[in-house]
DNA sequence: TAGATTGTTAATCGATTAACAATC
DNA sequence: TAGATTGTTAATCGATTAACAATC
């Protein structure tokens, strides 16, 4: 039985050579080094082929990788080689901005179906699509097979929205703020809470403000 | 010379046991263990006192954590025991959604001053702070003492209003989207990805769907 | 062939965990 | 004293890096 353990600073970089793979494609690089990757995006040459080596051998010794293969390669890891439909819950001003990101739709995500349960915020348009009542949430992915679900209200309601995503058949939920969700084991939970992102910082500035600087390391 | 290296999983984890201990703190719970701690948010109890060694010693054998002594504690060691004045810039609905985030002004973080470069949105009113030119971010920056910046700008204009921020004497970024920003090394700056976060996702679903799942592990 | 760069192994580094002496 | 829990050390685990054989 073949185990694969992979970092999940691996997806992440992996995701971060991608764009620079694109970046280099539509300035019309046909060959890269893992060495260029390295520096282009800010980690070290073995980093770069150790993290691909976890899912094959997509360069040539001597030469180094084609930009285009090894970009779909690596897109084609990531799942990215096809749409994904997204559903949002929470038509709130982040799930608006979420709504609008155009970097969403760039990766191939799009967002299918935006819900709320606030009359003022039903039938609301946002881009071209209508923000509709929570209770649709079942129809609409179903019809569009939504596998992910990016939820934006407030923090007491996210519990309550992640159970009905899940009973609809999604399987991947993006959360926001400190709540935690509790989910069936194979749904994956990705979150992002702004606030501690802010006291990392703040962590840093205050600490190099008790104490002089030349005395401290920190791996921040 | 004391050289003390903080895993930054250290710093985010205290962020999320204070906010544990202030949920416990509500409730009138007065004293707490590592054990308890460690259950209520989800890691080792071992995680939790190592995570506190660092900082000094906090507790007492055999009793546990004084609530309110330890919150206080932590909250201190994150530099959250003062309000800290942040600018940001960028009105546009990631903007907006941030300015009026509670998750932020709960923790000690208030929006000072709110900037744009748009002449349709330079003028309009969010929350109480109106949205200013960006030509002024140096004044606001001045005035409040301002040393922690968001910048929700397009992508292509991140690298100039972080230029911006840093010669107005902002030495604290935070940004958004896939843009890397050079700055002064004394400059500390995070990033939030979104896209990345999803792909983080579609990667789990992909791997998933195109393996048998015995056959694979991740620690994703 | 000489030069370059990959893929991979072994060494290193760093973070987490287990275990226990200290001590309330 | 007996029971509990901290603070800390040493062991473990896992990720990154250095180095180099393979090979274009």
């Amino acid at each position: 039985m073949k185990v694969l353990r992979i970092p999940e600073a691996t997806v992440s970089r992996l995701s971060i050579y991608s764009r620079y793979l694109q970046r280099l494609e539509r300035d019309g690089v046909v060959t890269v080094s893992s060495n260029e990757i390295a520096k282009g995006v800010g980690v070290s040459s073995a980093q770069v082929r150790k993290d691909l080596a976890y899912f094959g051998e997509f360069g040539t010794r001597g030469v180094g990788y084609n930009v285009k293969d090894l970009m779909h390669y690596i897109l084609r890891i990531l799942g990215l080689t096809r749409p994904w439909p997204v559903v949002l819950v929470g038509a709130g001003n982040l799930g608006t901005a979420l709504c609008t990101y155009r970097g969403f739709k760039d990766r191939g995500f799009n967002i299918v179906g935006v819900f709320d349960n606030d009359l003022l915020k039903i039938g609301k348009r946002i881009q071209d699509l209508e923000v509709l009542p929570v209770e649709r949430i079942p129809e609409v992915v179903a019809e569009h097979n939504v596998r992910i679900g990016i939820i934006t209200v407030p923090q007491s309601e996210t519990q309550g929205v992640a159970d009905i995503l899940v009973k609809a058949g999604v399987n991947a939920l993006l959360t926001f703020g400190p709540t935690v969700v509790q989910v069936p084991e194979d749904v994956v939970v990705r979150n992002v809470d702004l606030s501690i992102k802010l006291e990392v910082l703040t962590f840093y500035l205050n600490l190099r403000e008790t104490h002089p600087s030349a005395w401290f390391e920190t791996n921040l």
